[in-house]
DNA sequence: GCAATACTTAGCCTTATGGCACAGTATTCG
DNA sequence: CGAATACTGTGCCATAAGGCTAAGTATTGC
């Protein structure tokens, strides 16, 4: 039954919306507090604060609170759960091309 | 504001539910019918159906006829999305360390 | 200390998602 | 041809997602 992973699901799910890979792109050149990086995008601070504890709850972001101030800090490292999947993927397909290899070289010498 | 890709958005979408990375999974090592591949998951075959038509919709399967079985297979190429994502994010990331580096060189020779 | 700033909390609303049952259609098998 | 098989279509339902307003709290600047 699907493998499944709370991890994995996790990170898939933050990435599934675009403000919330706009603020990943964002804070890949950069820390920036909540109130800087909410301006870019059209919704209010509340709706905007949703997106920033899903992605913190999911590991791709960290945030600090200094005086009255949030800073969100990105951890590059959490995409590597993306990696990781694409990579299991593509060993699963190397070897049904090596199956398909093996199969026809034998079927060749059969001839 | 939020470079938006319809795409992008439909690939991660897609990707965020494990039923459905669950049958990319399957599909890696061959071509499945509809049937074979719902009867691993716990749900009804309308349910299963569903998510069949959200991978192909989003260009992840293609899917064919033939007689009464519909057959499934992956789309390898299709990931390829979310590779190009995750090396943008990369190229930002370097972008950033560079500046840094400068940085740190510019503030050694005011010394 | 009082106003402005920067979040936070709470509650509400609409739409999307993922699942179901049930009925229908098209093929295939005996 | 009639039954079994393999989807397919419809409609319903519960929960989750993403947005809003309004009000509250904690800091900071004047």
């Amino acid at each position: 039954m699907a493998q499944y992973s709370v991890e994995l699901d996790g990170v898939f799910v933050a990435l599934a919306d675009p403000t919330r890979r706009d603020v990943i792109r964002r804070l890949g050149r950069g820390p920036l507090s909540v109130g800087d990086l909410a301006r870019e995008f059209p919704m209010t601070l509340p709706s905007f604060m949703k997106h920033v504890r899903v992605l913190e709850a999911n590991g791709l972001i960290r945030t600090a609170k200094s005086g009255r101030v949030r800073t969100c800090e990105l951890v590059r490292e959490r995409l590597a759960v993306v990696d990781g999947w694409l990579a299991q993927q593509r060993r699963i397909w190397d070897e049904r091309t090596d199956r398909l290899e093996r199969l026809v070289t034998d079927t060749k010498e059969e001839q």
